[in-house]
DNA sequence: CAATTTTACGCAAACGATACCGGCATAAAT
DNA sequence: ATTTATGCCGGTATCGTTTGCGTAAAATTG
């Protein structure tokens, strides 16, 4: 079954006239008289016609779609960030094609490929967290393929970036902590080859430095991948818990381990913020409502997508190479709520 | 800036063959010589051939992509369920295309227009809250276009529709409740067209009737936008505290809406479950975790989504048009938690 | 009224790929 | 020796649209 279309050749042949004659009066060219622009407006619109955007993109070799790679959209992070893309797109007459590395690097490759060679106009992608090697992007980049790298970004120099300030985040979440007496905090980051985790890790550091506490790298737990299963999560829980010296915080990098360790610690009667102090980077809309209720660093997903969309919709739209590259930094905002109250002195 | 791919003319050119027969050889025709294909397709693979999916969209009247409209993708429930589609169309080689209605009438006509008019080979819909009216849809589907009806279905006979049991969600819940020593329980249901919304209310009456508990007519509530927006749903909170009497337990039948009233019983200190009992529809992977831990309606989003993408490129690529349309329903889980516990006698 | 300009349209090529229809070799069969 | 078969390949139309170029008729000019 297909869907039949009206065509500009079955205008022509209705009204007797020839196919460049319709195109021009749909066009509203000067070189067609009143009368017949009026005819074959008139019948154009009677029978519901609309440029087929196959043909068009064959002639202007455009399609007006992008592609977005994420690893789930199934992760409100990444769908409101979606959402923020979509709207910048279907205000500029672009559609959104979607692909999901789900993590796995093999995925990520074949997925870009895929958005590739279905002609997309520009592609915005947060890599996985397997991703090490970036060969497939440059690769894709140096053919020319408009891209914007986003949250988790790539290095390259030559290519606009929109992240959050992932370093400051990390390092306001580890100094809130340190402010409300925690003092052996703990860090469940991302997959170690993240520019996000690199940038959190980071600022959690600086944070125990400036604060004269000594670093103790047990205390770093890196998620191969991101948490994307629970007994990923697991796993490090019971690590740290049963390690020399048990922290008494943790900084959860992504929602999934946050909510992960949310449930170990129900799961095994630890009590938050008591026992163990949490403050998670989330984007759920209820984390205000959990029990307890949950200290989160908060990401602008949907703006974030907003503006990876505009930049990469300008740079398409660009007559000339772009030389300058953005690298947009957008801030965290940190809510305070019950998991990470002050300890008792 | 675009992406200049190599096509079939420049390899003919460049080993002085015909298009036509660089087209054979990659398609591994036998009437080409072994040596001509060799020579063929070791040129393609050095320079990266891939073919191009507009000409041959152009050519075979297909594009290999399919429309997804939601009203949100930033919602637990439609962004699980886009996974799904997601995951069955890639096994396919379909892309998928997403658009949005925001729960917004307009918006919603829009943008099937719109997948519409970029040649998508199907759809797979669920209505906004604000759609009474389906003309947009038939004429849609009445000029060819293959659809899936999805979560809120439409009511024409001659189409795919995957949903879940509505009402016997509504029935198990509600029955839940007045199993727990709940007498006076309210439903905030959805916008009153939408069927979702009917076989909830069906299915919260049937327990009613059952179990010989007279029907407030004032304890249906019906929010038009879904609960979007969260004055909503305090607005309708607000007229079943300040009533005459006052609900002891609410079913409330989206997760928007789910949240929202968790969130004004926690504002407005209303103790949840011993003055107010709670069952929600929600698809949020924490709903154990709140405070006190939701009693939920859980709808299976991504095999849904995997459900109705499969229905839809069965649909496509059928060689002649469906006659036997499947009403596919799926069972809910209600997972028993604290919120809908037991009152006291 | 003849020459010129303007008006209003048609023809055909092009975008990339495919497929039908031929055609020209060489080899095999009659 | 003539026909038939077969292997191998090219020419061309096609999908729907745009656009440069050509041109007949009408309008304008001197």
């Amino acid at each position: 079954m297909k869907f039949e279309a009206i065509t500009i050749k079955d205008i022509a042949k209705a009204l007797g006239l020839s196919t460049s004659t319709v195109s021009r009066a749909l066009r509203d060219s000067y070189e067609i008289s009143p009368e017949t622009k009026e005819r074959v407006i008139e019948y154009a619109k009677e029978n519901n016609y609309r440029p087929n955007p196959i043909a068009l993109s064959l002639k202007e070799k455009r399609s007006s779609s992008i592609g977005v790679l994420v690893c789930e959209i199934a992760n409100s992070f990444f769908s409101q960030a979606i959402n923020g893309i979509e709207s910048v797109a279907q205000e500029n007459g672009y559609n959104v094609i979607i692909a999901q590395s789900k993590e796995d690097f093999e995925k990520e490759v074949s997925s870009l490929q895929y958005l590739a060679s279905r002609s997309v106009d520009g592609i915005i992608f947060s890599v996985s967290a397997e991703t090490s090697n970036f060969s497939h992007i440059q690769q894709l980049y140096a053919r020319g393929m408009n891209m914007v790298s986003f949250d988790r970004v790539v290095d390259f120099p030559d290519i606009h970036k929109v992240s959050v300030d992932n370093y400051k985040a990390a390092y306001e979440a580890t100094t809130h902590f340190i402010n409300n007496g925690f003092t052996n905090i703990a860090c469940f980051a991302n997959a170690a080859f993240l520019s996000i985790t690199k940038e959190r890790v980071e600022g959690y550091l600086a944070a125990l430095k400036e604060n004269n506490i000594k670093v103790n790298p047990d205390n770093i737990f890196y998620c191969l991948h991101g948490g994307l299963n629970y007994e990923e999560v697991e796993e490090i829980m019971q690590k740290a818990m049963n390690g020399e010296q048990r922290p008494d915080a943790i900084l959860a990098c992504s929602d999934k381990i946050t909510t992960s360790v949310m449930r170990y610690c129900q799961q095994e009667n630890i009590a938050i913020p008591n026992v163990m102090g949490l403050v998670g980077f989330s984007n759920l809309d209820l984390t205000d409502l959990l029990a307890p209720s949950l200290t989160v660093v908060r990401q602008p997903a949907y703006e974030m997508g907003r503006i990876a969309a505009e930049l990469l919709i300008k740079q398409i739209e660009s007559k000339r190479p772009i030389k300058e590259f953005e690298d947009v930094v957008i801030a965290t905002e940190l809510h305070q709520r019950a998991s990470s109250e002050k300890r008792k002195a």
